[in-house]
DNA sequence: ACACTTGTAACCTATAGGGTTACATTTAGG
DNA sequence: CCTAAATGTAACCCTATAGGTTACAAGTGT
């Protein structure tokens, strides 16, 4: 996973494979979601992230499942826990300090 | 996905399937999590959800991927989410309402 | 020109993760 | 039996963030 460059958002993905390619208006697609006019315009252009209700409604007006949207953002939401690369030390079983310098090779 | 049943909550498999069966006190594992005692008690007692962030950190302890760890989470938040059973009207090119009387069968 | 579309600022609400401190309760040793 | 460690959680604080409404400036197309 490491060196991983930043995952493309699904924002962008709804607006260019499924809003833009139906030839839909964001004031019309929101319509369709049951969301403002804002939400929407403000996760298709990156500004939030995609939440899981997001996902349902998104799977409910394209038929496709929710998941496939929740992965997108657990990506981008990686990527960025990542960047913050928080402190951790390895529970003592998991702890391989001791045992590494066996693994080269 | 649908008439599902509650998913397994990412806290208790932590609590059970690691913590505990290594021995650790939740004391001892929030320490090497990096994290307040606080916050792994309320994540492993399922009154808080798993953050990307804390998959990350349970990776780094454990050897695991943080994906795992997320998609738990996820199917939890989908679950959650599909209970709202938020209204939303099909895209027009994604409406089958006109076809499917073609579908039984 | 005129109507539609869009991005976004301003403002408000609700939810949620995480921290610290403190306390009552439970559990484990000696 | 008694003390020390571990635990759950309340109270309180802070910071983020999703989502709503209203309003406005700017772009687009007929």
């Amino acid at each position: 996973m490491r060196i991983m460059r930043k995952p493309t958002h699904p924002g962008s993905v709804l607006k260019e494979d499924v809003i833009t390619s139906l030839g839909l208006t964001i004031t019309e697609a929101a319509t369709y979601l049951g969301v403002s006019r804002k939400t929407l315009s403000e996760l298709i252009n990156e500004h939030t992230s995609l939440s899981p209700e997001m996902a349902i409604r998104i799977s409910k007006a394209t038929n496709t499942t929710p998941e496939s949207w929740l992965n997108m953002q657990n990506k981008v939401d990686l990527w960025k826990a990542e960047q913050k690369d928080p402190k951790v030390i390895p529970f003592p079983a998991f702890d391989n300090s001791n045992t590494e310098h066996l693994m080269e090779g």
